[in-house]
DNA sequence: CTCCTTGCAAAATATTTGCAAGTAG
DNA sequence: CTACTTGCAAATATTTTGCAAGGAG
């Protein structure tokens, strides 16, 4: 109906190189680590290219941005309906298997919101390597060597 | 165990402004919005102050940090189990009720993971102000009156 | 050829931080 | 008094954008 509007189309190398590393990856990069990647191939293209195409990518729905990810936004190109796990202190992000089934919305009604359109499981948790650094970081405060 | 390292208890006025006006809405400010409104009451108040104790009162369990809010943080100051509906267009959140029950993390593992803290279920919508823009935008591509 | 796309640089946003002065306890 | 806090301004961090040149279809 409103397709009048979503005239990007071409398939650029910046594009396919773009989807073709993210869909390489299962560590949900940033724009910037993506495009520290994607500059191995193509040493000449820009971090904006990099942020123009992951927005097409994502209205056109073939990647999905998980903005629940602190601070900077990162980027799935498994389309497979799943969950994820953040790491609450370095911001690491996994995938939870089996997925599980999200949340029924139809009987959800929100005084000010017109259609409530999806829901989604999110977990917090602790990775190994911020665990591991907090245990040092614990047995340093127990046993003080200095002043 | 290692309360030497909370060293920040002082209440001062400014921190106890921006509690309160937090805890007066229901509307999940960004810190920027909540600066315009404690300024109505402390003028002369910075926005850092604003960022540093909205930090410290997270961080001291006073009140939530919503990071799942796009790309600019939002924060609550009621502290029941609930969850969000999150405006994909403009980003607005609202309250859901009644609460649901938060799924279950104890036989989650995620390789990778030392430990998994907590779960969230999330919403996603469109309220219905941007509803109501989207519409007119429909009609008036439907009904072009220029060029 | 057309106009979508890129590279580059500057701008826009959002958040953090250094420092000297202020103030709660 | 001590040292946590603040205001101010500068610094970071992340994302977006204007523009002329490049390239896909």
């Amino acid at each position: 109906m409103s397709d009048l509007h979503h005239p990007q189309t071409r398939m650029t190398q910046q594009r396919s190189v773009i989807l073709e590393e993210l869909r390489k990856l299962d560590t949900h990069p940033t724009a910037d680590e993506l495009y520290q990647i994607v500059r191995l191939r193509l040493p000449r293209i820009s971090l904006g290219t990099v942020y123009r195409n992951l927005v097409f990518l994502t209205e056109s729905g073939q990647i999905m941005r998980l903005e629940s990810a602190g601070n900077t936004n990162r980027f799935d190109a498994n389309m497979q309906p799943h969950q994820h796990v953040r790491c609450v202190c370095c911001g690491a992000i996994a995938d939870i298997f089996p997925p599980v089934m999200a949340p029924e919305t139809d009987r959800i009604h929100v005084p000010g919101f017109a259609r409530i359109l999806q829901s989604r499981i999110e977990y917090d948790g602790l990775c190994e390597k911020c665990a591991a650094a907090k245990a040092s970081e614990e047995a340093a405060a127990y046993y003080p060597n200095s002043a």
